[in-house]
DNA sequence: CGACATTTTGAGTCAGCTCAATCAGTGTGG
DNA sequence: CCACACTGATTGAGCTGACTCAAAATGTCG
């Protein structure tokens, strides 16, 4: 596939907030880029490495995560195409979790001295780089009052909202349904939630007719009740404001 | 007070990964600061607000919060002084959370505008400042991890080791005791849990004589014991190697 | 001393957990 | 085309960690 293409996306991503001179723009388009093709299920990068190179999510979703002492697993986030999960290599570079396949993926392996070079010559670059890696942030503190103060079937119905919500905002999804390519052991790892609980309650969703969930596609049935749910409020997401609005049909 | 003494406070922590060149680091030093003071319990900055400065904490301790929709609140963060919690509102104006004093407190307040200058200008500046920020996201995923995998007791001695070793690093303990000006309300809040859930894991933990806590002050009795239980371990707070060790006695 | 905040304890409930099957979908080799 | 293996989804049956409600005890400070 073409490279170009995979670093557009980084870049419409990069100008959601402030738009970069064109001579910039086009040196992020120029960034060197190796391509390399994981499986599902595979890990990218591991806890503990020090790494010369980040990685741009091509094809694929990606998530981070963490294995507590007794084996449990919490994910951290989930990476769409055009992000850059582990941008934070240029600056920490021991990495304190992991970066995971959760599908078939694509990853554009970029090093750590080509993008540095540009973040130092321009301060909109590294602004917008900076500024990528804070909203990630915003997204933990949601992520972290979710885990710590909401239950369970709020929690799945929050995962759902900011899912398609983002899927939308990159143009994958309509803002009625999309590919979701989570198991539900995933969803619950990711929602601090053991599987069969998640299960259950993820039914009750489904029975109240907010969500249809089959073979990886999500379908909002009742866009207004799963907010409702959820306590659902995209502003953390710091999209444009046009892109984080989802019209109820 | 002395405002330079302040500004030492955030130099000395910017300074951690990587020293500044002479004419940086007194630039950083002559920053504007307005000194402002808080009660313990008040707002220092609301969800929602738009900022044009930001705050740096230079007495006291001060708390990242969210109140979900049924009124439960979760403590983000905790900031000791040197600290600017809301750096990020250089680039990303909207508050989408709150900050409050969580004792009495003074804060610097330094106008956007002035950081710019220094960050736009000198990029080792910026990236010390984009550090500081991918370390509290890297603080954010720890607590997620706890929050979401840990049990009750584990995480309370992991806000014990964290608390600590923070202390220490920056000065303010020896690495065996420091004032903790937490409510026990407020502890439960940082970690998810209820308060009385919370009082009766932490009698607990006193009881198997790990630590000691009264009248706002933890002294630790068995450091090794609290790391085990808390499964802590300091990578995530990228201090120095030296800082981090905590040695047992 | 009195007022107020904080901590502690008890009792009962429930959300979410573990263990253990069962069922369904998908891919493989024969 | 079928048997087998494997992963993921679903369901049932307890169990328990954590919650809520309520009250008592303790500490703090003007």
């Amino acid at each position: 596939m073409d490279k170009h293409h995979y670093l557009e996306r980084l870049v419409f991503k990069l100008e959601t907030h402030v738009s970069l001179p064109a001579a910039e723009r086009r040196k992020l388009l120029d960034l060197p880029l190796t391509l390399k093709r994981f499986d599902a299920g595979q890990d990218i990068v591991r806890e503990g490495e020090l790494t010369k190179q980040c990685c741009l999510v091509a094809e694929g979703l990606v998530c981070r995560y963490k294995i507590v002492g007794d084996g449990l697993r919490q994910i951290l986030s989930l990476h769409l195409p055009g992000d850059i999960p582990d941008i934070h290599s240029l600056l920490v570079e021991r990495m304190d979790h992991s970066l995971g396949a959760l599908t078939p993926a694509v990853i554009g392996l970029i090093p750590h001295e080509a993008v540095r070079t540009l973040t130092r010559a321009h301060y909109r670059i590294s602004e917008a780089f900076w500024r990528e890696t804070l909203i990630e942030a915003s997204i933990y503190r949601e992520w972290m009052v979710g885990i710590g103060r909401r239950s369970a079937p709020s929690r799945i119905a929050h995962l759902f909202c900011e899912f398609i919500t983002k899927m939308t905002a990159i143009g994958l999804s309509d803002g009625v349904t999309c590919t979701l390519p989570l198991t539900q052991p995933e969803i619950a790892d990711a929602l601090g939630l053991s599987t069969v609980h998640m299960n259950k309650k993820l039914r009750e969703i489904r029975e109240a007719g907010l969500v249809r969930l089959r073979a990886n596609r999500l379908t909002v049935l009742d866009w207004k009740g799963l907010c409702e749910l959820a306590d659902f409020d995209p502003d953390y997401l710091h999209l444009q404001p046009e892109a984080a609005k989802i019209d109820p049909q």
